[in-house]
Order: C-alpha cells, then sequence, then structure tokens
DNA sequence: ACTATGAATTCTGCATACAAAATAGTACAT
DNA sequence: ATGTACTATTTTGTATGCAGAATTCATAGT
C-alpha cells in the first residue's frame, strides 16, 4: 500500500478548517501562529503556508506586522459568495456529460428524498449537503472550474456554523434539491440551472438573518 | 507621504508575474528556490511563500519533494478559464451599477476605437485589454467576485505571451469591445452581457491554434 | 551496448534563529 | 484622572540551518 505522504501544509490546513467547521474560531479573531503551531506540534514554517493558501481562498486575511486573522463575516459578503458559486454551479451543470447526469438524477432524488425524511446532526447535514452538490458537478468536464468552486466553498464555510440548529431551512433545502433532481430527470437542463441558482439564492436568504451585521 | 510596506512574498509574486509575462518562464520548466531566490536577492522563505499563492491561482504546480513548476499548458485548460472568466465576468455586469455603466460606456466605445486605429507594442496590447476589462467591471459592487476575477486572470497569464505578434487577432477583439460598450450606451445590458461572452469565446478560439497540445 | 545498482550530489520540506515592527506596560507630566 | 513619552515584551517577517527525499552520475554486471 502507498502510505500517505503530504505536505505538512495540506494537513494543517484540512485540520483548520475542521476545526473552523467546528466553530473552534469566530470571525475576526486574530491567529497567535507560534501558540497554534506549538498546539498542532509543527513548526512555524508549514502553518505560516497553510495560512497563506487560506488567505490566498478568503478564510483568512492578512495585514501588514499584524500577521493573519479569520476574516470578519458580513451579509454583504455572503452575498457576494452565493451569486459568484451559484453562477459557477450553474456553469458546470452546463459543462457536464448529459449521460452522467442522465444516471445519476435517480440517485440525486433519492438522496433529497432520504434527507428530508430523517433530520440528523448539524455536521452530519453540512456534509450531506456537500456531498450532493459533489455528486450532482461530478460530471462536470471543466476540471479548473470544480477547483474553483472547492476554493469559493471553503471561504464559506466560515459561515456553515452560524446556521447550526435550525431544522426548516434544510427541509427547504431538501425540497429544492428534490426539483433540481426532478428537472434533470425530465431532461430539462435549463430547468435544473435555473432551480439549482434559485437553491443558492433561497439558501442565502435562509441564513442571511443569522449573520451578525457588520459592527 | 506614506512609504510603501509591503511583504516580500508580495512584491515577489508581482515580480514572478512580471517576468512570466515577459516570457521568461517557460510553461513546465521547473523552479530552483534556491537560484530564484538568489537571483531576487531574497531568501527562501518569502520566496516559497509567493511560489504558493501562485500555485492557489493555478499559475504553478507542486509535487511532494518535487518543488515547484510552472503549469503546463493546454488547450482544455485554456478553454476551460475562458469559460470561467466568461461567466464570471457576465455576473460582475449583472452586478454592476447602471449608472456607472452609463456613464463609462462612451470611454469604453472610445478606448475600443482608438485601440483598433494604432496597434501598438504586445506589452502594450495586453496592458490596454486588461484596463479595457477593469473599466468595464469597476462599477461591479461584488468584490468577492472581481478579486475572484483577478485571481483567475492571473492563472491565465500564462498564456498571454503565446499569441504575441498576431495583429488580427487584436483588431477582431477591438471591434467586439465597441459591441460591448454599444449595447451598454443602448442600455442593453442583456446584449452587453452577450457580446461579452462571446469577446471570450472568440478570444479563445482565436488563441486556441496557438497553444501546442499537450504532447 | 544496455541495464541495474549504489554512492554522491542536489534540492525540497521543515525547523530554528534572528531582526524589526507592533503591542503592552510604566513612569511621568499636566 | 488623563494623556504622553519611553521602555519592555510579544509577535510577525525574513534568513539560515538541517534532515531526508529525489536526481544524477559512475560503476559493475549481463
Amino acid at each position: 500500500m502507498p502510505i500517505e505522504r503530504r505536505p505538512l501544509r495540506e494537513q494543517i490546513r484540512d485540520e483548520l478548517m475542521l476545526r473552523l467547521d467546528r466553530g473552534d474560531f469566530a470571525a475576526g479573531t486574530d491567529i497567535n501562529e507560534a501558540a497554534l503551531a506549538a498546539e498542532l506540534g509543527v513548526s512555524r514554517t508549514p502553518l505560516r503556508e497553510a495560512l497563506i493558501t487560506l488567505a490566498g481562498e478568503g478564510v483568512l486575511e492578512s495585514n501588514q506586522g499584524r500577521g493573519f486573522r479569520f476574516a470578519p463575516v458580513s451579509r454583504k459578503e455572503f452575498r457576494e459568495l452565493c451569486a459568484i458559486v451559484a453562477a459557477l454551479e450553474a456553469l458546470a451543470l452546463d459543462s457536464s456529460e448529459p449521460a452522467y447526469l442522465r444516471r445519476v438524477a435517480p440517485d440525486l432524488l433519492r438522496l433529497a428524498q432520504d434527507f428530508s425524511d430523517n433530520i440528523a446532526e448539524q455536521q452530519d447535514i453540512e456534509r450531506h449537503d456537500d456531498e450532493w452538490h459533489d455528486l450532482l458537478l461530478g460530471g462536470c468536464r471543466n476540471e479548473r472550474l470544480l477547483d474553483l468552486i472547492t476554493s469559493v466553498k471553503a471561504g464559506m464555510r466560515r459561515y456553515s456554523h452560524l446556521v447550526a440548529g435550525e431544522s426548516t431551512p434544510m427541509e427547504r433545502a431538501a425540497e429544492e434539491h428534490c426539483r433540481i433532481a426532478e428537472r434533470l430527470i425530465a431532461r430539462d437542463l435549463e430547468g435544473a440551472a435555473t432551480a439549482l441558482r434559485d437553491n443558492w439564492v433561497n439558501g442565502m436568504e435562509r441564513m442571511m438573518s443569522r449573520i451578525p451585521e457588520t459592527s
């Protein structure tokens, strides 16, 4: 078996994103490199490398001499990110192999229905939603686009834990997923793309009230 | 006067992009960190930080133990990038303040016309095209989107010097810019967005033959 | 001549060390 | 009590050092 040999900076990045999902870091808080490096058991060098990639994805921001901090959240930015992801995923759907979409459409529908039934843990909900979208876009032939979507979504993870605990919005999301799947089954690619865009716009509005206004 | 104090990694990144525009680096070539750092007169640490950000933007790629290299070019990737930028700029146009577009539309038209007249240096052509698009999108209220467009375009700069010396394609581009500006003057935002998308698709096809196929 | 093997070298990835900037703290003057 | 100048401390930004992986080169074997 080929043992895993990944750069430390990537493992660190993953770990930080995991902690971000858990809500360990409040938006706007500074990062103490030495302390965090010690806590992770690594040196500052690969940590800083990870921080720089995260800054490139918009998760962090850096100021000269002041180091890194988790980028503050705002309704404005969340709207912006949703608009971007909506456009990118719609493009990805457009760039997908029709055969793939036909094949996975039933799975997508079933997953969406299963999901609306049993309300699970918040962690599971997030993961499920991500996996659903990943499956939807799995047939996209534009590799750079998929990478870009992943990157932009990383920036959105700062918002994910803010909505934790709300159950009704998720039921709405499941319904919308059903709609998208139904459009695909009906071979209506245009309608599916529209439903997908709606899903993001609605998702945005659903979470909007949860986001504290820029103070 | 406030003297400029930017991190070295950013200055290094800018310098590397400049050299990339000049065609100093062939696609696919490895980077020797020590040699490049010595040439730039900096240490490997900020250089590596710059390389990591460039890798995040798709300009470079990194392999474990093998360091960084300029990502190889391919027609497939170029098509992908053009599709992405087309979608993003169209969205940006959609998110722009109508008042701004009305105001700059005449300037855009004039710039496009001026440009089609005097054929300048390749360097100037590139810069002019970029500035034209920047002016077009200057009224976009989605800041994250503008950052993202800049980042994706950075990845496209690997292709820019490949088309050097060709004059007719640029005249075509100027014509298309005129079309976009005319649509804006006519208050036809939808038509402008379509023309913008066409500009990217055509630009793509124009350069396609210049890109060596993946060997 | 060609391949395989192993030592020597080069280079990356990570850790540590150092310098300068920013922050916190303290004494002092108003 | 408040503000200010100055010092001490913390923290970042950059440079250097070091271990191990990857590559190169030479040599031996077929």
